[in-house]
This record gives C-alpha cells, structure tokens and sequence, in this order.
DNA sequence: AGCACGCCGACT
DNA sequence: GTCGGCGTGCTC
C-alpha cells in the first residue's frame, strides 16, 4: 500500500503530461479505460496489450484516443504491448456494431474476439530432435538406425513422432541424443492452413456450375462488398462451386472464412477441401483443444492462417485481411447464439462483409425466408445451381395420411403399415431405410395410469423424457435427471406410469419386433459417448452393417449413405406444434434435408412422410417439389402479420430465481413498453418455458417497423427500470425462436 | 470474470 | 464479541 501511494503521487504530478489511450477489456464493461502508456512503448489502436484491471493483469486491445474523463490518479500503466500484428481497425468497427447492434457491453463482444486463454503470450515450442550436423562414425543398433533413417529427410519432430515412425520407443531417441547423434531443435506449432494452393486442379465443373463459379470468381476479383445467395439441391455441387471463389480470393493474399453450422462440421466436407487446395483448412469449433485454440487464435490474427471452416464463434476471430465469407447452410439456425451475446452470424456476417468491403455468399438449398426475400427484394444476387444432370435425382416424396384406416396403427406403436412394408421391401433388396424421428429417449411424456399426474422437471416448466437406455427421466432442458420412480410421487401407487408418445428407442424397439432379421441402430446426440465412437458408428453404417437407422437431426445433416434408399419419417407434423413463428419454415428446411438423404447418385430414393395434416402446404410442397410456391405463401403470411422480414423483433425476457420480484418487473416494463405507430409490444406472458433451470421467465415482445432505429427505443425503456440485480432482463434483437 | 465490501447467523 | 455466508458493485 505505502509503495502504491508514493508511485501514484507520481502519476498525479505528471499526469496532464502523461501519454494515456484508451483500452478496451474483454469483461462486460462497455467502456474503453484509460491506461497510461509507459515513456518506453509505442502503442497504436488495435495492438494488443497487457493491462492491470482489478488487481490482476489481463489481455485488452488499444482502443483509440483516451476519454479523460476519470481521475488521472486512478489511471494505471499499460503492462506491455504483445508482438503481434494490431487488430485491424474493421475488426474493431463490427466489434463496436455488433455491441451496438445487440445492445451488448463492448467489451462482452471483445471478449468474443480474445476468447483463446493465453492465446497472446508466444506458445512455448516443443522439443524437437534432427540429424546432429556432424555425426561421428559409430555403430548404430538397428533400433538406432530404424530412427536416423526416419529422420534422414532431415525434417525435426518431437521424439514421441520419431518413436512412432520408427517403431521404437522414445528412449532409443534419447539416447542418441545423448550420444550427440541427434540434436535438439525447438519446434514451433506452424499455424495451419498457410499455403493452400488455389490453383491445383479441382474436380471438372459442369457448364451451369461454371457460370455461377465465374461469377463468384468476378465478385471477388472486384474485391467489393456484394451478398450472393447460392441456390441449389443438394447434390447439385455447391461446394465445388464455392471453392472457386475461396481460390480466387487465395489469389490475392486474403484470408477466408467459410461458416457453417457446428454439426456439419465432417470429414467429407475436409476431404474435398483438402483434395481442392491440398492441405486441411484451419478448424474452430467448440470441441478443439486447447493446444489447437491457439495455434489457430494466432495464425489467423498474424493473417498467417489462410482458410478459417469453423462455426458461427468462427466469425469473431481477429482476422488480419479477411477478403471473402462463405456461409453455408444458411438457413440453420444453429447460427443463432443464444447466450451470451446474443447474435446471428449469418447477418452479422453479412455486416463483417460489407465492413470489410468484399463479397460474401450465402449457401442453402432451402434459404431461409429473411434470405429469399433479400433475394427476390435484388438486395442480394440469386444463383441458382440446376441439379447436375446424371447426377443426383430428386427422392420421391410421398405423404402417409395417418388418419386413413387403412393406416392405423397398432396401439402405442408409430410406424404405419405403409411405412412396414416399404421397410421390409427396401431392407429385403438389401438396401438401408432410415426412420426419422427428431425426439431423443423412449417417451417424451410420462404419466400416471391411475392420476393422470405427469411427470415434470422441479426446475423447468418441462416434461420429464424417460429414456430406458439407463433407466431414467430427464429433462432436456436442464439436464436433471432421476431414476424412474417406483411409485406415482402424487397418488403412491406402484407401477403406475404410462410411457406417452414416441421418440427414438420406443421406435428401436418396435423397429425390432416388426423387422426381427434386420440390424438396426439408434443415432440420436447423446448415442455416441464421443466424436471417435460417433465415427465408428457412421462407419458401420457406411459399411453396411446396418439395415436401418433410427435417428434424430444429427443423422439429417452432413453424411451420406449411398446404399440409404428409404427414408421414413414418423411424425412430419413435430415441428408444426408449438405456434412458433418459423415452424413452418423450420419444418420444410428439416423435412427437406432428411428426404435428401434418400437416394443419391444411381439409386432412387424414396421418403414417406406419416402425416395427421396430408394437406398441409408443407407435405404438398414436400411431395410436389415446390418450394418456391410454398415460401411465397409464407412470405404473404409474414408479410399480413406484419412479421419479419417485413418488420423487426426484439424479444425482452426477464428471469429471476424469486417468481413476484419477477413478475414485478415484468409488469413494469409493460406499463411502460413502447406503443405508437411503428412499435407494438406485446406482453409480458409467462415464456414458453416459464420456469427453465430454476428461473421464472416472462416474455415481451416488441414488433417495430423496419426503419426505425429500435435499439434507441428499447435503451430509452428498459434502460430506465428499476431492476433489482435478482433479476435480470435479456435483450434478444431478431428473436428466432421464442422459447 | 474476479475480487472486495457489506450486512446477518453459528462459533471461540 | 468474531468468523464467514454470498448478494452487490466495480474494475481505468
């Protein structure tokens, strides 16, 4: 303390002299600090920094020119400045939109950028071993020599690699380092993905497919802002399409970032990549090592790393020269960040472009309605792919009108008789059938036979899905968990429980009984303990081990089964329920994507649909292939209802452990909530979910005209309550899901 | 995010 | 009388 006080006696003297900036830190602070620059650096805005903040020290980026406007005894001196290229100022500009945009602190948004632990301090190297230059003529042991003849192309690597090669143990390598034979050399992580050759020859394009590719390729030739939706079944070559653009920008030195959403994430999208440009794009996701984190955090600010394949976190790392986003799967709302910042990475993409002043290409087969009317609107370009001609054919898609007689079904059990024999036919010529069934566990509902007492979450306003494969119920929203109760908890009575509703192991087991000769297997999220076993079961599959699969979601996206001929799905109205804006939406692209797991190249496929709504525009459009009909009549819809992409909403969620403080502040908000002309609010409601991991949720809802700046509306309102600190007020800008 | 400050229950 | 629970608020 006596020290402190003496050094900021200093500070205070000379601080009108004192060279200060301001710096941004990664916590939800929305305030660049001034800090004072010691005599002895030179900081520009956007280098990265260590500064003290709180007693401890924590990375930051130089934001700009200081405030002034805190006390100079408070200010503190920068700790040091990390050598590494600044942040170019773009990336600065979106963190500041984003943070605007999403009414989030800066600072939360910097945090995003900086999300690599250490990522600033220079990584350590490995220890790594080579040919010493002059090796004394001794005798090798033949284990010896099996390790300088791995080590004869004179390449380093660290000894366990060598020991591997050579089939030896990592001792032998250390005892001809000993013996001076070998030398040790520091070996640093390259960052990946530095040289991928964009002019090795890729797979021959059709015509159709090298009009749109020459198109891109001017796009990004120009090297200006311009959004492009790439329109086209699957199968129709998309991908080899877009490689052309990622090679042309590679031309000019730029860096590029190809989004999609995490689960789509495959093998087979890397293996083409590589077969494209010759070596492995750099991977972000969710599941990386450490290690990993930060060779890549690092190769892409140092603008080393040339090509980024990550998830929407992806958009968020400190690109150095960023010339080109590719967003595939546009339509997934996978790429809407729920918590946390809340965001959507295909529109904040879409503004990291037009920032960034280069083009930028949205990718779907079935885009999303906000994209389309961009599209129809001539905001964005619209490319469309045909289907390539030989190549993939479109399934036949029909709907099981699951009101018929004809289709009843045996009691508690879901699959048609329709659907029965297309199974047993299809898995009789040898060929895979896939049922689809988006609901994990046995049951989604369990209740008593002799109450009626359902069996709900004590934390979430939620149904408990029991889920025989260990002997419990669970709560899929929170993940509580408890085994299944031997008596009903209202009525005490023993062995009371129904099981309601199907979901995937109730379909396994009745898939068992009915196709008693046939190898089945269940792939659902939580079926596979890791991303090895995942792979080891889809291989199974591609082998042709299994007859048919029973998935969830996770099935419909990325793989694909070139002997899966059939494809069952066992309640195409699921997603319909619920009342949710884009149920409809969602529904089509899901549908959509399993039936495109039916029969590819020579096979035809087939997809049923069991359906309790056969004339529901959905199953039209599905059996008819009409998609285009069907979001025209969803845009008339959105458009009479004064719903996005015709308006804007904002979603308001108030959540507190303590039910009436909540509900408090819920109905102050309402008495004060916007309403005029242009901004309707709606609520509060208890949310969907009103009570979700031990909190009470109330909803507002604020529908706003397009053109007016509703950030400053809603920081006008909700800025002005009093919210005591229990309760916390959730600001979600273009809501997509309103649980 | 951490850490200190502050106001109410079970110990030396 | 003090130790310590974690609610609350600040960090240049």
């Amino acid at each position: 303390m006596g020290q402190q006080s003496s050094l900021d006696l200093g500070e205070e003297q000379g601080a009108a002299l004192q060279n200060t900036r301001s710096i941004l830190v990664p916590f939800p602070v929305d305030k660049a600090y001034d800090y004072i620059v010691p005599d002895d650096l030179e900081l520009q805005a956007g280098d990265y920094v260590t500064v003290p903040l709180g007693g401890r020290e924590i990375p930051a980026v130089v934001w700009g020119d200081p405030a002034g406007d805190v006390n100079p005894s408070k200010l503190k001196h920068v700790v040091l400045r990390h050598a590494m290229k600044p942040m170019p100022k773009v990336m600065r500009d979106f963190i500041d939109w984003v943070a605007d945009y999403t009414m989030t602190p800066r600072g939360f948004v910097l945090k995003m950028a900086l999300s690599v632990q250490g990522a600033l301090i220079p990584p350590k190297p490995a220890k790594g071993f080579r040919p010493a230059n002059d090796i004394a003529s001794v005798k090798l042991t033949e284990k010896q020599q099996q390790v300088m003849d791995v080590l004869a192309d004179n390449t380093p690597r660290i000894a366990a690699d060598i020991a591997r090669e050579a089939n030896v143990s990592s001792g032998v390598v250390r005892a001809l380092a000993e013996k001076g034979i070998v030398e040790e050399v520091d070996i640093f992580n390259p960052a990946p993905c530095r040289r991928p050759d964009p002019m090795r020859e890729g797979p021959e394009l059709s015509e159709a497919q090298d009009a749109v590719a020459d198109t891109l390729r001017d796009h990004v030739k120009g090297g200006e802002f311009v959004a492009a939706l790439l329109d086209g079944v699957t199968g129709a070559g998309k991908t080899e399409v877009y490689f052309e653009a990622v090679a042309e920008a590679l031309k000019k030195g730029e860096q590029v970032l190809i989004l999609l959403p995490e689960i789509a994430l495959s093998n087979a999208f890397l293996d083409r990549f590589k077969q494209r440009f010759g070596c492995a794009p750099a991977l972000w996701h969710s599941h990386l090592s450490a290690g990993a984190r930060k060779t890549t955090w690092r190769g892409v600010a140092q603008g080393d790393t040339k090509v980024v394949v990550g998830a929407r976190s992806a958009l968020f790392l400190p690109y150095q020269k960023l010339g080109l986003i590719i967003v595939d799967e546009e339509h997934d709302p996978a790429y809407k960040q729920e918590d946390g910042v809340i965001y959507h990475a295909r529109d904040m993409a879409v503004v990291r472009a037009k920032m960034g002043n280069f083009p930028i290409l949205l990718v779907s087969a079935t885009p999303s309605l906000e994209t389309i009317h961009n599209a129809w609107s001539g905001r964005y370009e619209h490319l469309h792919l045909p289907a390539r001609f030989g190549g993939a054919t479109m399934p036949e898609i029909e709907a099981i009108d699951m009101r018929s007689p004809h289709e009843k079904t045996d009691a508690q059990h879901f699959i048609s008789p329709s659907l029965k024999k297309e199974v047993i036919e299809t898995v009789q010529r040898g060929e895979q059938v896939l049922l689809f069934l988006n609901r994990r566990g046995y049951a989604p509902l369990t209740l008593c036979r002799s109450c009626g007492h359902r069996m709900e979450c004590p934390r979430c306003t939620a149904w408990l899905v029991e889920h025989k494969k260990n002997g419990r119920l669970q709560c899929h929203h929170c993940g509580t968990g408890m085994p299944i109760p031997k008596h009903c908890p209202e009525c005490s009575e023993e062995d009371s429980f129904a099981a309601c509703g199907p979901g995937v192991e109730r379909i396994f087991d009745e898939a068992k009984a009915y196709f008693p000769d046939a190898n089945i297997m269940i792939l659902a999220s939580d079926t596979a303990e890791n991303n090895d076993q995942l792979k080891a079961m889809l291989d199974t599959i591609r082998n042709g081990e299994v007859d048919i699969i029973i998935g969830t979601q996770i099935i419909a996206k990325g793989h694909h089964f070139p002997n899966l001929t059939l494809v069952g799905v066992i309640d195409a109205d699921l997603g319909l329920q619920g009342g949710e804006l884009r149920a409809a939406e969602r529904t089509y692209q899901l549908l959509h994507q399993v039936a495109g797991r039916a029969g590819r190249e020579e096979k035809q496929g087939k997809v049923l649909l069991q359906t309790f709504m056969p004339d529901h525009r959905i199953m039209k459009a599905m059996a008819e292939g009409l998609r285009d009909p069907f979001l025209e009549t969803e845009a008339f819809e959105r458009e009479n209802a004064h719903m996005p992409p015709y308006s804007r909403l904002v979603g308001i969620i108030v959540s507190g452990r303590d039910e009436q403080l909540t509900l408090e502040v819920a109905k102050e908000l309402g008495r004060t909530a916007p309403q005029s002309q242009e901004v309707l609010t709606l609520g509060p409601a208890p949310a969907p979910f009103a009570r979700l991991r031990g909190k009470y949720r109330y909803r507002l809802l604020v529908q706003a005209d397009k053109n007016i700046h509703i950030q400053k509306t809603i920081q006008s309102w909700v800025g002005n309550i009093k919210c005591p600190s229990t309760v916390r007020i959730y600001i979600d800008i273009d809501p997509q899901s309103f649980m």
